[in-house]
DNA sequence: GTGAAAGCGCTAACAT
DNA sequence: ATGTTAGCGCTTTCAC
C-alpha cells in the first residue's frame, strides 16, 4: 500500500501489476476513497470542465442544444458548467465571470455577437472557445444559415401562389434578423417580385430583440389595417408568430386560406398549433459544438472551422399547399 | 511585490495597506494574472461548486426552477454545475459522477425519488444536500403540495356544475402520479360524488411514466367511448392534457362546453392554448432551493426542513365558469 | 513494478 | 502591514 502506486491505479497506468491494482482498489472501496478533484487538476493542470455561457437558458432552443452537448459530453469525463444570463445584457457579466474561473478546458459562448474588443477580451483568455450561434473569424462556430432559411420560407409561400408576402422581423440589431430580412428579401428579388418597404415591419423594440410574442401581435394588427393587404406572412420567430396568429384569429381571418403565416426557429409549441416554420437542428449543433470543442482542445493549432447549418422548412396547417395556380409571376 | 500579500489582495483582506492593495491589483491587471481555482480550492477546501442533478433538463419544469438557481446563485460566488440525464434510468449514473467530483459545496437533486439505499449512499457522500420535487426524511426538501392542488383542480370543475368527473394520470409508480390521483378521490368524496374506478385512467406506460401527449390522447379516447360520458376531465399533467384537447377536436366534442379539462403544471404552452391548469411556482422553488442548500451548508446541524409550496390554480378556456345551477348535489 | 520526493499555485499560521 | 514557511492531495520524474 504505497501512494504514487494508488495514484497509478487511479490513471490506470499499465506500470501496476494486477495483484496490487486489485487490492488498491479494494481498499479504496471499503474505506470510500474518492480522488480529490481540485488536487487532481492542480497537479495535472487540467480541470474536466467545459463552461457554456447561455442567454436565457429558458429557451427551448438553448434547452435542446444543451442536451445535444450533455450527450455528447457524456461520453467524455468531462463536466458542463452552466452561466446563464436573464437578458442579453448579463452576458457580459456572466462570460467574465466564467473567463476568471479559468482553466477550464473551453468554453461554448452561445448567441453572442463578438465586437473587436469583446473578441480580444476572450482571445486573451487563451481558452478554447468555440460560438454557437454566432460566428467571428477568430474563433471556430457552429451556427445555422439564417439567410438560405428565410429564401427557403419566402419561396415556400412564392410557390404557394401568394402575390404579396409580408415581413415581420425583430429589431436589426441582432444579427439573424437581418441576414432573415436579406434572405427574404433575396427569394422575393429572385421570384421577380416587388421587395415594398410598407410591409416589412422591423420592430423597434430592444426587449428580447422584439422576438416576442407580443410584437408580433402588434406587427400583425398593423399589417392588417393596410390599404394593400397581405396574403402571406413571414415571421422571422415562431415566438413572433404565435402573436401573428392571435391577431388573425382575433380578426377573424382564415389560416392559411386568407393569409398563410410560415414562423422560424421550430420552437416546442409550433408543432402543437400547427405552424410552418423552419427547423434548427439544435441538437445536432450542440453535439457539434462539443466535437469541434474538443478537436480544439487537442490541437489548438488547427484552422479555425464554422460549421453552417441548414435549417429544414416544416410545412403544417399554417401554409397548406395550396391548389396551386400556374406560376406565371 | 510579495506572494502572500497578493493572495491576500485577491481574498479582500483587511491586513494590506490600501496603497500594496492597488500596486498589486494593477500589476496583476497589466500580467492578466488570475488566481488558479484548484489551488485555492485545494487549498481552502471548498470549491465554490454547486451540483444539480437533473433528469430532462430539456423539461420547462426544470428549466425554470434552473433559472430561479441561477438568480439566487448569482449572488454568491458559487457557480453551477449541471448534470443532466436523458431518462429517470440515467439519473443514478449522473448522481454517481455528481458524488465522485465531491467536494462540492452541495448538491441539489431533482425529482429523484429516494429509496434506502440510494438515501445511504447519498448520506455518504457527506454532502449538504436539498432535494427539489421530492422528499426524504433525511434530507432537505422543496416540493409541492400534489395532493392539495389536485383536489384544487377538482374542487374547481365540481363547483363548475360537473357531476361525472374522469381522472387521467400518470404511470403509478410515479409519486406525484398516486397523490395526484389521492386528491381527486378526495375532492369527489368531499363532495358527495362517488369515486368510478371506470373513469380513473391510469397510464402503464414506463417512458415518462406516462406523462406524454400520446397517451393523454389515447386515454381521453377511451374514455369517449364508454357508454356512459364524462363531462369534465381532471388530467394529471398538461403535456397529457394536450393530447386530451386534441382527442377532443378530433371528435367534435366542444370545450369547454361538452367536456371540462383542467391540467396541472402549467407548462409554457398551456396559456396559449388556453388550458386551465395548475401552476407550480417554478422559479420560487429554485430559489428557495439554493437558499436551504446555502443555509444548511453554513451549518450542517439545522434540523431538516420540508418546504412545500401550494400550487395555484389558473382559470383558462378549458375550465370557463359554468352558468352555475344552483349546487343541490 | 514500486517507492521517494519534488512541485502544481495557493492559503494560513507564524514571525517580524 | 508584509514576508516566510508549511501544508492542501495529487502527479510525475527519478531511483531502485
Amino acid at each position: 500500500v504505497s501512494i504514487a502506486t494508488v495514484s497509478r491505479v487511479f490513471n490506470e497506468s499499465p506500470r501496476v501489476s494486477e495483484k496490487t491494482r486489485i487490492r488498491v482498489l479494494e481498499v479504496a472501496r471499503a474505506l470510500h476513497y474518492q480522488p480529490h478533484v481540485s488536487a487532481r487538476s492542480l497537479a495535472n493542470k487540467r480541470s474536466d470542465l467545459v463552461l457554456a455561457v447561455i442567454p436565457m437558458l429558458t429557451n427551448y432552443f438553448y434547452m435542446e442544444v444543451v442536451r445535444g452537448v450533455q450527450d455528447s459530453l457524456a461520453d467524455s469525463d468531462l463536466d458542463l458548467l452552466v452561466y446563464t444570463a436573464q437578458a442579453p445584457e448579463q452576458v457580459d457579466g456572466q462570460l467574465k465571470r466564467a473567463m476568471q474561473r479559468g482553466r477550464a478546458e473551453g468554453i461554448l459562448l452561445f448567441s453572442t455577437p463578438l465586437n473587436e474588443s469583446r473578441a480580444r477580451r476572450i482571445k486573451q483568455g487563451g481558452q478554447p472557445v468555440v460560438l454557437v450561434d454566432s460566428q467571428h473569424p477568430a474563433f471556430d462556430s457552429i451556427s445555422i444559415d439564417n439567410k438560405s432559411g428565410a429564401e427557403a420560407a419566402t419561396e415556400h409561400l412564392i410557390s404557394n401562389g401568394r402575390k404579396r408576402i409580408g415581413l415581420i422581423t425583430g429589431n436589426q440589431a441582432s444579427i439573424p434578423a437581418r441576414v432573415r430580412r436579406a434572405g427574404y428579401e433575396a427569394a422575393l428579388q429572385k421570384a421577380g417580385l416587388a421587395v415594398d418597404p410598407s410591409i416589412i415591419l422591423v420592430s423597434e423594440a430592444t426587449h428580447q430583440h422584439g422576438y416576442t410574442e407580443k410584437v408580433g401581435f402588434a406587427s400583425m394588427n398593423r399589417l392588417l389595417h393596410m390599404s394593400e393587404p397581405v396574403d402571406a406572412v413571414f415571421v422571422a420567430s415562431d415566438i413572433q408568430a404565435l402573436g401573428v396568429l392571435r391577431a388573425l384569429r382575433e380578426a377573424g381571418r382564415q389560416v392559411p386560406g386568407d393569409i398563410a403565416v410560415v414562423g422560424f426557429d421550430d420552437i416546442q409549441i409550433s408543432a402543437y398549433v400547427g405552424l410552418s416554420t423552419l427547423r434548427q437542428p439544435m441538437y445536432e449543433m450542440g453535439r457539434k459544438a462539443i466535437e469541434l470543442l474538443l478537436r480544439r482542445i487537442e490541437d489548438p493549432t488547427l484552422p479555425i472551422e464554422h460549421l453552417e447549418f441548414e435549417p429544414t422548412l416544416i410545412v403544417r396547417e399554417t401554409s397548406g399547399h395550396r391548389a396551386s395556380l400556374p406560376d406565371q409571376a
